[in-house]
DNA sequence: GTAGGGGTGTGAGCGCACTCAAACGCAAGG
DNA sequence: CCTTGCGTTTGAGTGCGCTCACACCCCTAC
């Protein structure tokens, strides 16, 4: 219930939409164009040519040379992203997406990499919350010194 | 006790130590070089002299033409380093603090400032809450996947 | 007196993550 | 046929927030 709020309050500003993600989980035969793609991640079809050129998803093309967006790019674009808008640097997504890419036995720095990104998101978070309460007491003043 | 354990977990990355603020709150004869305030401020001594320069603060010159930073100029970085830390664009900074600057009948512009970041700031919040569930979320799967 | 360690102002440079421009291709609709 | 619209590649440009280099200054300690 929480989470669903939570969901509807953030999904808005970009990011895949609930049902896409359900298609997607169904392991569906998703083909998305860039546009629409680009849609559904909250991100500029440019950004998306763009991680494609650094390497960090490969995207199949039509008879048109036209990117095709299938299910396991999206997926793997859905993380990056979210990644990204949490504040992952590119260089480490690139690190990831290597090894990823290299197989099984990279799990461990794998998951050393979440590790650290977790431990930073905690910390941001406190950090932000403690701006937060400093922004709400600075409003809070004013307030009552513009009607007393 | 919460607030404590928060502060203590998040002062150390930077921001003004809990005595020093205190000192400030006295309206101390507070008089730092600009190392020292860097270091308080968890900036570095360039980021103060761009702050300067760009008219977010107005600093004092000691006889040698040193920076001598008294108290309302550190209250002032304080409150600067705060909002910029928590992602506040120096533009904003700039605004903000030309409308301190030109009087009392400002305020509730500067309200509208300060309620405006007090909402991003709480989509950015719950923003990485979400990251951080989907991080954990995956380092719960990877866990399970490599020792099952 | 001179070496060292701080400071000064100024313009230029940097890293990041896009973002755009230019020149072109294809395919559908009027 | 020709325009419209969306796509392509590649290299270059942008905006932000610092960060640094340079040439200089001042004070202290030896």
């Amino acid at each position: 219930m929480l989470r669903r709020a939570l969901r509807l309050a953030v999904d808005p500003p970009g990011g895949v939409s609930i049902e896409a993600l359900r298609a997607l989980a169904r392991d569906d035969a998703t083909e998305w164009d860039i546009a629409t793609t680009a849609k559904h991640l909250g991100v500029s079809p440019h950004t998306l040519r763009y991680y494609e050129r650094i390497g960090l998803v490969q995207v199949a093309r039509d008879a048109a040379g036209h990117r095709r967006y299938g299910a396991p790019a999206v997926r793997r674009l859905v993380f990056l992203t979210r990644m990204r808008t949490s504040g992952m640097p590119i260089s480490d997504l690139r690190h990831y997406i290597d090894l990823v890419d290299s197989g099984q036995d990279t799990v461990s720095e794998r998951m050393d990499l979440l590790l650290e990104h977790r431990d930073i998101l905690r910390s941001r978070i406190a950090g932000l919350q403690l701006a937060l309460a400093a922004t709400e007491y600075k409003i809070a003043v004013y307030q009552e010194v513009h009607q007393p």
